[in-house]
DNA sequence: TATGAATGAGACTTCATTCAT
DNA sequence: TATGAATGAAGTCTCATTCAT
């Protein structure tokens, strides 16, 4: 006996991985074809249909499922971790498997216009996307706590000040690290060093 | 007579225009009509193909050439600029102007693989974006030059780690700035404070 | 245990009711859907295809099938009436009940050319369409004789001439009375009371 | 130098006589295809939507189109006739004309269902549809009056009356006429005579 | 036997591009 | 040179039909 509760997401699952697999193939979310998703999902084009109501929001549930997923898993590793450093450099390793991709969870989510550039549908779907944000900030809080713990940084900080630092030095990371194929000089360690030295001067 | 060197730009010019125009307003590249340009830039629809190959030629240089205005335009502006903080600060503004855009110079540079999301033909023009990319360097080197000679920041610098921080500050303040809609307490002042200082930090 | 004989034809008919059903809510057999069928007759849509071999084959025959009820349910009523104006009175009010609802049985049977218009698969069916068309002509009869018997209509007449005067009668009537929803001047008395007048006028 | 007033018109014309000739060839305004519309009309598919927002709409607009034309060219003719038996003959010269098209204009018209039945979205059109009927009515008076003028049938009835008496005799001669595939004891001469019979004997 | 999830052929419609003027 | 009417390839979506359960 099949679960219904498990058995419809079955196939929604099934179109949300094929969409992910095709941006990760490189296709922009814009030049995907329902025929594309279909046959990636290896379903029929109609059976999309019986799950969502355009090809639109199949596309936009599916990024917004991927965020959720990935959000939740880097949050694991992060905690996986048990120092500040390792921590953040976790994020940073998330980071860089996704640089390559063309869907990075924090690109989206980082900056709400990004997301309009991103997938202008996804508009459709703001409550999730700031739910998702907010999740992102929990991750800020469980890192910034440990390092506060640690000793690695200062207490007493204006949250938003702390909070556009970590941002700053996740997105510093991100443009260095995805300008590696032009520049010999980059390489992770470094990247990810100067990303943390970042974090350390400007929180102390 | 009209000499063609001047006409064909004139041209040129009426559509890029009209594509920043509709890109202005909250138009994606990808669902931008060759008869929406038409109307906008006020030409028939086969002139468009007198100057431009394809509709997406048209797009791809039109973001290109508003990328390298807006780039002068900002060296200019921080050029005008005699001091290291009102320098930073008008790199700020820029951004700050750009924010509720639906094309955002700095956020399409950075980062090479947000080129890639923000339109996918833009790939065929890595030269040039490359150039636009080291005109920003350039830009960062004169405000650091300033920063050292003024005492503000420290000389010496590995530059890929400078260039992470200024960066990093930037893309920080951007995300700061673009939550100020569902954030009261985010003014600019404030954002722009918290920018420098991260900025002066982790550049001591 | 149930019979297979009539088992059988309770699906079917669930089948006819449910088409019915449809037209009489507006929907034209054209633009009825196999699905629309199922749920309205409360059956799979699989089942459907157990009793016909095409949507079109069903609805067909429930057209076919509520033809021949509403030619029977006619007939009987008509019987019923011992009067010669009575029964005449009786056909008009089956038209009546029937002019509002999408499937009139006089107006799809009255003229071939009508039938090809109402739903072209019907012309599969040519053979029941004619039996039902001599059904009429049962009635057309059952009718003349008591009109002749009571005096009210001469006798001897073309039967052809009498058949046209009768159908004549009844497709004014049918037109002259679905016009009253933007004529005030019609009611279902004086109309039904011209009718007869032309029978009796054209019949004598 | 093209007029733009008889150009537009031009093309709506070709979309016009392709739906018509689709329908008098037997196609069902239901079934019709763009495509097929497009090939009759010898058009691009495209080029339908330049001047129709949907395939309803010229479909409907072709069939008021052929009506209007159809209205006007019946009561040309019956004004050409001097007198009143051949005024009302070519009215069934006309019917008859039809009878084997899938469209006839006095089929549609005569009882607002039947256009319902007919094409559904006609009903987008109830001004246009009424209009015509009023088409109808001037030439029923345009006819009475003859006949009254030549004393052939007699003055001061009931107009509703009177019209349904003119259009049970259309009508009853349509299915008379509609059915002499299978019977072989139909003529035209002989329905003519018949339906004006009934005229002269219910009208007097 | 009965079902309805799944399918994919095929319909409508859009829009980049062409080309006669 | 400049235009925009015309085109038809290609995309989205629907729905009749099938078939595993």
């Amino acid at each position: 006996m099949i679960l219904e509760d498990s058995w419809y997401p079955q196939k929604r699952k099934a179109v949300y991985d094929g969409v992910i697999a095709l941006m990760e193939k490189g296709l922009n979310p814009y030049t995907i074809k329902v025929s594309d998703i279909a046959s990636e999902a290896d379903i029929g084009k109609g059976t999309l249909y019986d799950y969502f109501s355009s090809k639109e929001e199949a596309i936009s549930r599916a990024i917004l499922y991927y965020i959720k997923i990935g959000l939740e898993h880097t949050f694991t590793r992060v905690k996986d971790q048990s120092k500040f450093k390792n921590k953040f450099h976790e994020i940073l390793h998330v980071i860089a498997e996704q640089v390559d991709s063309n869907i990075s969870i924090f690109r989206i989510l980082l900056s709400v216009g990004a997301t309009q550039e991103f997938y202008g549908y996804l508009s459709e779907y703001r409550g999730e996307l700031l739910a998702h944000l907010s999740k992102i900030h929990e991750i800020y809080d469980h890192l910034a706590k440990c390092g506060v713990r640690e000793g690695a940084i200062r207490d007493g900080r204006d949250p938003y000040y702390r909070d556009m630092v970590i941002t700053g030095a996740i997105l510093g990371f991100s443009q260095y690290f995805g300008e590696r194929y032009f520049n010999p000089a980059v390489n992770m360690e470094r990247a990810m060093a100067a990303a943390y030295t970042i974090l350390l001067k400007a929180l102390n």
